[in-house]
DNA sequence: CCAGACGTTGTT
DNA sequence: GTCTGG
DNA sequence: CCAGACGTTGTT
DNA sequence: GTCTGG
């Protein structure tokens, strides 16, 4: 699964990884330990223009037809397996398609019963990936705002992966970046939500301390971009 | 997902 | 052990 | 017909 | 909004 991921990348580096060029959101730095309910940048296409532009969505998707948020807490992932159907998802799976930008996932390997280690997976090349999301558009009336939200689906690990943990996120290929998004074409990229390939990725032991990490609440963005606090989270990675 | 709290009364 | 906040 | 769920992971 | 269980 994924409940938690790294985000090294700023506004600029995921602007040009996913060739976002249009007008976009205000500047941001870094997360190095993304948690749900927390506002991430993802990627999508404008509804009107049809150009990649980058949103601030709030992890954990609350469909529109919710009547309140509480669903909100246990949609942070959604299976391939039973995203086109399970109605939580298939609206969004048709229409809301997007990329979630990280530079890693975390996974916690169960040693025994009380004993876990956190890992970070990562492409070899050390370059920034996207996961394959989806987003919704929820009405909050006691609010009286509109709250975007998204999920991260999830499928069976690699063979990277797979002594960590029993499920990843999709991590899609650049090459299929534009077919994911492409939300008008009737054809439901079914064919994209597979493991990715093992044998581009890497994974390390990172330091305990990376639960302890608090430095992505939408508080701190802003603070962050002028004076990030970076963990040593990729100072040992193979890349 | 993890980390951290897990309580009450009264006062602002 | 279980819930909440991030 | 209405009421209630609609989700994932992990743990028991 | 839509499906399932009763």
């Amino acid at each position: 699964m994924c409940g938690r991921y790294v985000r090294r990348s700023d506004k600029q580096r995921i602007a040009e990884h996913f060739h976002v060029y249009g007008p976009s959101v205000p500047d941001f730095g870094p997360s190095w330990n993304v948690a749900p309910q927390t506002f991430q940048p993802i990627v999508r296409l404008n509804r009107d223009t049809r150009e990649r532009e980058i949103v601030m969505m709030r992890w954990g998707l609350i469909p529109y037809w919710a009547k309140g948020p509480q669903i909100g807490l246990s949609t942070i992932n959604a299976k391939a397996e039973t995203v086109a159907t399970a109605p939580s998802f298939r609206e969004a799976f048709k229409r809301r398609r997007c990329l979630v930008p990280a530079d890693a996932f975390l996974e916690w390997q169960k040693i025994d019963a009380k004993t876990k280690k956190p890992f970070a997976i990562a492409l070899k090349s050390g370059e920034p990936y996207g996961f394959a999301g989806l987003s919704e558009r929820w009405h909050d009336k006691a609010a009286g705002a509109e709250l975007l939200t998204f999920t991260v689906i999830t499928t069976d690990p690699n063979a990277v992966v797979e002594p960590l943990h029993n499920r990843m996120p999709v991590i899609l290929p650049e090459r299929d970046y534009s077919r994911w998004l492409d939300v008008d074409s009737s054809q439901i990229p079914m064919d994209l939500l597979r493991p990715y390939e093992a044998d581009q990725m890497t994974a390390w032991e990172v330091d305990k301390r990376i639960g302890n990490v608090r430095n992505d609440s939408p508080e701190l963005l802003e603070e962050q971009s002028t004076t990030p606090k970076e963990p040593s989270l990729f100072d040992d990675a193979p890349l």
